[in-house]
Formats: structure tokens, C-alpha cells, sequence
DNA sequence: CGGAATCCTCTTCGATACTG
DNA sequence: CAGTATCGAAGAGGATTCCG
């Protein structure tokens, strides 16, 4: 049970919602998509089974998480964000934004994933320079994911493209030099730390969007 | 000091800043002016001293809230957000926005603040009909805070104003009513529930931009 | 294998009392 | 007024077990 503030105020509201420890990070995850118990186990290091499990019950009664299960052959129950959980997107944008700016080095004992860094980079990256409607699909550390340009918004999604115009790979921590400017597109492309197939220009106007954000070292 | 969950991911590291139970409504009280631990105190019922401490300490140490002596003769202690806070902000205004939508009725137990929902108002209200420029009074129960428009944003401070254009006066319930529709401007003047001075247009426009939210019953 | 339930230890919270 | 000290209650974290 999600503890209260007992305050008729917007903010402690918001917090009684999503405000206990693991909750906005259980919505991160399955905002690039649904996900099975296991994969959040997976996609959460450091969560124990029984708050995670506690952590969807709250948000399942809150009408924010619905779980389904997958028609067969799959027959395996996933968890996804609802229609309710738009709103909830917004708050996790402006986390991820203020958080991109102090995000700093990585720390000794962090893990790295590069789903989050693009969700990070997909809220803060100004995007001027990738043309609306584009696909491109991301291979960081082996791992398959695709952003979708729509009205000037990067949109992160899970899985191989339907139809991408560029294949981008490179490593998670590539992508966070890159963001954080200790990296510029040039450096990175010419030391092979990304390389890209497809249209190599709309490629490198996704890597230029990403690159140079407020809180890096430029 | 703060948890921490050793994930390299924005959100992750916004958490550890400000996630932490009370952190944020920390943050609100003192997105008003300058405060001390006793006013503090008041203004987060149900905290206790030493969270608060420990919450002001974190914040401190973080670089997002200073303590400052007053000069003499007040020589109190203050707490204030620092420029550094104002990612920080985005952040409050993204919780406020979205829990006010998720605000609903006033529960049994809920303590009732006009500066909360005022809070709440001024990220969430689109203030087309509000005149840039103009300053307006609010007295709340009682209590006293102002709220500029400028560029379009209402920006809310404690204390009466230098220079306003119009005072309004209402308790916080019916400045809730109105925010979610269970009240019109028309009923709530005629009702006598809202009383202005001065400029009595402006002041309706300020009363109109406040009614009829998302989230309502409309 | 997926996921829920149980048990245990540790930290944090919350409330009251106390001190500079 | 501005906190610190103390202590019981609640929650987090980890491991293990049980159920489908």
C-alpha cells in the first residue's frame, strides 16, 4: 500500500501515485514497451522480487499498469502502461531531463544500459536537424531498439524497426560521451566507436541531435 | 543521505536527488520564498523534525537548497532554493500538473492549503486571459500570497504584493471548487464566495484562467 | 520458467521528548 | 526557535520456498 501524505495538494497527490522508491523506474521500463515480470527483474538491477511485485500491485490498482496476458502460443503475462499513464509520461520526461543534466560520469558501481540513456536523450534532444517521420533503429551492446521521429519528438520504442531509414550501433557508453559532449560525431564516427548503415546523413543528424546536451562537459 | 539505485540513467539520478519521501514537498514550500525550519514545519503537516533535518541537509549537500542567516535584527535561519534548483522546478511543475489532474475530492483526513492548490493552478492554468505584466493578491483563509503573470506563466510568491492590479479573496475549497469545475466564476461571485478589489475584470480573468481543469468534473 | 508468498535483517520513518 | 536523541513501527532488501 502506497503510504499518503494526508495534504489536498497536486504535487503530494503526484507522489502518493509514483513517488515511492522504484515506482517511476518500473513506468521507465515499460515505456519503451510491455514487459514480463522476468524482463523488469531484468531491466531494474537491484529491485528484490517482492517490491517489484508490490511496486505493479500499486500501479495496477491505480489504473497506471495493466497486466494481460499474451495470446498463445506466448501465454505469458505482460505488464503495460495504460491509456491513464500518459500523463504519468510527462513526469518521467521532466525527471529524465533535469536528471540528464546531472547525470555526470558513471559512477564505479553503475549500470549501464543504453535503453536508458536514449530515454534520456529522447526528452532533452532538441531535434531540429532529424527529419519528421524518419525511423532509425539503435544496436547498443548487441541489445535492438528503435526511435521514431513524430512532430519533432523522439520516440523510443523496443525491438527492430518495421522499416527504418538508418541502423546506428555503437556502445551505451559511447552514447553517454556523445551526450554529454566528452564525444563529438566526428571523434566517435572516425574512431569507429559508431558506425551506421542506411542513410549515413540522416544517421548523423540523429547523432548530432544526441550529442552536446546541457550538463556536459563543453 | 540518500539511497541510491547504481543505475546510469537520468531518471535513476533525479531520483536519488529528490526522491526520496517528503524531498519534493520540501521543494514546494520553498518554491514560495525563503523559509525556516519552523515555518517548514507548518507547512508540511505530518513530517516529523527530523526528516525535515535530514531532507534540508540532503538538499543542502546537494547544492539545490542554501541556509542563509538573515541579517540582524530578524537573525534567523532560512532555507531557499538556490539557482541551481531551477531544473528542479520543471520537475515540481510536471508532479503538480499531472496530480492535479489526479487530484479529485478533498479525502476526510486531507489537510487543505490554498498555496498548494494555487501552485497547482499556476503551471496547469493556460493564461491566454490573463494580461501579461499584471499582479494579483490573493488572500487564501486568511493568509496572504501574490501571483505575477509574465510571459504567460503565473509565477506565485508568498507575501502581499508591491503593486497589484487586484485583490481576490476565497478560501481554499472554493479555489479547488473552481479549479475542477464543481464551481463556476459566475456562481461563486454571485455566491459570495470570492470577493475582489480593484481592477474586478482582471480579476475575473485571473478567476477564469483558475476554472474548469483538466481533471474535473466538467 | 514465471511469479507470488514467507522469513529474516537492516534501514528508514514517524512521533515524542529533550537540548543549545 | 532550531534542531538532536531516542525508540517503536513500517518498509526495503535478500534468500528461499511454494504454486502454476
Amino acid at each position: 500500500m502506497s503510504r499518503i501524505y494526508d495534504q489536498y495538494c497536486p504535487v503530494a497527490r503526484a507522489l502518493e501515485l509514483v513517488g515511492e522508491r522504484w515506482t517511476l523506474l518500473v513506468a521507465r521500463e515499460l515505456l519503451l514497451g510491455p514487459r514480463r515480470f522476468t524482463d523488469l527483474m531484468a531491466g531494474l538491477p537491484g529491485v528484490s522480487a517482492n517490491v517489484l511485485a508490490s511496486r505493479l500491485k500499486d500501479l495496477e490498482q491505480e489504473g497506471m499498469v495493466a497486466r494481460r496476458t499474451l495470446p498463445p502460443p506466448a501465454a505469458s503475462a505482460v505488464y503495460e502502461l495504460t491509456d491513464h499513464a500518459v500523463g504519468l509520461v510527462s513526469v518521467l520526461a521532466a525527471m529524465a531531463e533535469w536528471g540528464m543534466t546531472m547525470l555526470g560520469e558513471p559512477r564505479p558501481d553503475d549500470e549501464i544500459r543504453g535503453e536508458w540513456i536514449v530515454l534520456g536523450l529522447a526528452v532533452t534532444a532538441h531535434a531540429p536537424d532529424v527529419i519528421d517521420g524518419t525511423t532509425y533503429e539503435l544496436h547498443i551492446d548487441g541489445k535492438v531498439l528503435h526511435v521514431q521521429v513524430r512532430d519533432g519528438n523522439l520516440q523510443p520504442h523496443q525491438g527492430p524497426a518495421d522499416d527504418s531509414d538508418a541502423v546506428v550501433s555503437l556502445d551505451a557508453t559511447t552514447l553517454a560521451d556523445l551526450a554529454l559532449g566528452r564525444l563529438d560525431v566526428d571523434g566517435a564516427l572516425s574512431a569507429g566507436r559508431v558506425t551506421t548503415e542506411g542513410d549515413d546523413g540522416a544517421a548523423r543528424h540523429l547523432l548530432t541531435s544526441f550529442s552536446g546536451l546541457p550538463g556536459g562537459v563543453t
